[in-house]
DNA sequence: GTGAAAGCGCTAACAG
DNA sequence: CTGTTAGCGCTTTCAC
């Protein structure tokens, strides 16, 4: 009945025989004018279809959004196959609801100017940047766009506050609990170190070229543990692999069945991720391995898969929830004392699928 | 060095001496001015630290926004750790990447204007609207602003796309499947009918007033099959329970424990979820219960922690990715034909958590 | 190929 | 309490 395209601030002000300002005004600061008029004009606005003032336009005139950008490396569907990162999500999601923002997922696109353009074109205040590419070309529309984000995860920049954990020194936990228990043979199952879909042993090449800076940390924890252990890193395998779109599961499966398929079979597997890990337990339940008899895995993440697992999954853990919401309240509550580094804890978590080293398996007892 | 603040289509205009538009085309249309003119542009540009065209101003003169909202009933946070609206949202994801568009997530605020003003004041170009309660204000608000919106797994809405499944029909299956094994004392878990936090038996009044569609609708499918089976509704006792922030599985705990701590402990529990039916698991082991020896236990979503359940679930499986993406694709490009109502199938999933019913318990073989 | 004019729909700032 | 003025930064339209 009522020409809802057409109807706007002006239109239902003319109606009334009011200014454009009392409409707003109506909607935007109750009071500011009697409530008799305020009702009357939103009756009329109700009356017409008119549905408040166009967001767009007020946003424009404002100059605020009211919503947050997390991007991401990879398409939305795939991260949020990761349960650590769907954590992160709900950490910030639940300090957006706190301060009335949106969130606005913006997924990472393979090559070429689309996944730079979501960015530079997203309509948000702020960004969560929770990428992990040391030359993603995103990084410079951000600081562009001249509008504030914070890095979760990813490489540091300059004045740019950035929440994570220490990568190298909780993977040194994990490497370290390995040796503890006995172990000396070692195999491990890493992400990509560049941004590829390679699959296979790292190369030389690759491990020095790393531009990943997750994995290149975590690399850098293990191998520092394992040499001081007088380990010879260059002896150690370590299996590069990509997770697809169902997950890292299926990687982690791959990657520890080539470990465990070598002729000589590590006694102990690094994962650089609980979902990794999972993968490497599947692999040795199909070739009969026994962990943690014959076998240790430790993963990396603690999500709540890892507690989950059969066996339960030791692991290194980190408050993924607390990451995304620490982002979040570091955007959108900017402490006065500038860009801020914040180190979240990570702690060894001892459950089933680790065990001393059993020797040269002369005896199966039991 | 230079005001980044302040550039903007017009200042590095005049910088060059051209016009807003030349500048504004090469950003928008390079086939409009010649190349050199354009790296001319653009370098300018980029010594200025000029971000490019302003998105929301370019936005509002353009009309589109190239984002999707998806409307929660609840905090963003609780919502994604429903596993089903998580691979909803991922199904949504995958279409919005491929269509280039961003995903906003709108949560549900529990009380007052909040949450309303976040669906009206947000910077898309439609919805998805994945809530359950019938007389939600804010479907008024979607249509008031005149943009595109699908429904899911909601109450329909006259000339609205809907996606959903048979709830109803889903439900059925999974009771009938129990009656079939010869079960005929049952308990039922639910979600709340009703929209509060009540949680305990469902009384007569809110069975009525029940204003959530899907737990409604699958109540109904329950009743269906139970009274075509000649057993008495009225005696089936049902537990209303409400999800909090850690998911749904508590809340399948304390219904679970409700029901087999009666006097006439059921041998066969409908459970509305797959979390819930999770929850019930776990009751029944602590109090020594055998599933699916003592007591049968069917879930609904077929989620991926219903395969690894201890013992795996039976359920009624549907598809969930398919559900965001098929309401994506309506959303995004919408059918010549009009607003469709599209129903993906649901199916039987039996693994090992129901089984025939064992009789009066007279013997406990084995 | 390039440019000038005319808004998109709204609100900050101030005047009455 | 209400109205006026002046843009927010951009793109559409049309003239050159």
């Amino acid at each position: 009945m009522t020409d809802k395209k057409r109807s706007t601030l002006e239109s239902i002000a003319r109606q009334l025989g009011v200014s454009k300002m009392t409409v707003s005004n109506a909607y935007n600061r109750p009071d500011q004018l009697s409530p008799e008029l305020r009702e009357r004009v939103l009756g009329a606005a109700r009356e017409l279809g008119y549905p408040g003032p166009n967001p767009l336009a007020s946003t424009l005139r404002r100059g605020r959004v009211g919503a947050v950008g997390m991007v991401f490396d990879e398409p939305v569907s795939f991260a949020l196959s990761d349960p650590a990162a769907a954590l992160i999500v709900r950490g910030l999601a639940s300090v957006c609801e706190t301060e009335r923002a949106g969130l606005l997922l913006v997924p990472g696109v393979p090559g070429g100017e689309a996944g730079i353009d979501l960015v530079r074109t997203a309509l948000v205040d702020g960004f969560i940047f929770y990428c992990d590419y040391e030359g993603d070309p995103r990084l410079k529309v951000l600081r562009d766009r001249g509008m504030p984000y914070v890095l979760v995860d990813a490489p540091a920049v300059a004045d740019v506050s950035w929440v994570g954990i220490d990568d190298r020194g909780g993977a040194q936990m994990a490497a370290q609990h390995l040796l503890d228990l006995g172990h000396r043979s070692f195999g491990i199952v890493s992400f990509n170190l560049v941004p590829d879909d390679y699959e296979g042993p790292v190369t030389p090449e690759r491990h020095k070229m790393g531009s990943f800076h997750v994995p290149v940390e975590r690399l850098a924890g293990y191998r520092q543990a394992l040499e001081a252990a007088s380990i010879d890193w260059i002896s150690v395998p370590i299996e590069e692999r990509h997770p697809g779109p169902g997950g890292a599961s299926a990687a982690g499966h791959s990657g520890g069945a080539a470990l465990l398929d070598r002729a000589a079979q590590p006694t102990a597997i690094l994962a650089m991720s609980d979902e990794l890990a999972l993968g490497v337990l599947r692999a040795a339940a199909q070739r009969g391995i026994d962990i943690p008899g014959d076998l240790s895995v430790v993963g990396f993440d603690d999500t709540p898969a890892a507690a989950a697992a059969e066996p339960p999954l030791t692991t290194i853990s980190q408050p993924h929830e607390l990451k995304g919401a620490t982002a979040g309240r570091l955007l959108l509550d900017p402490p006065a004392s500038g860009p801020q580094r914040v180190v979240l804890p990570t702690a060894l978590v001892v459950r089933a699928s680790s065990a001393p080293f059993r020797g040269e398996r002369e005896t199966t007892t039991e």
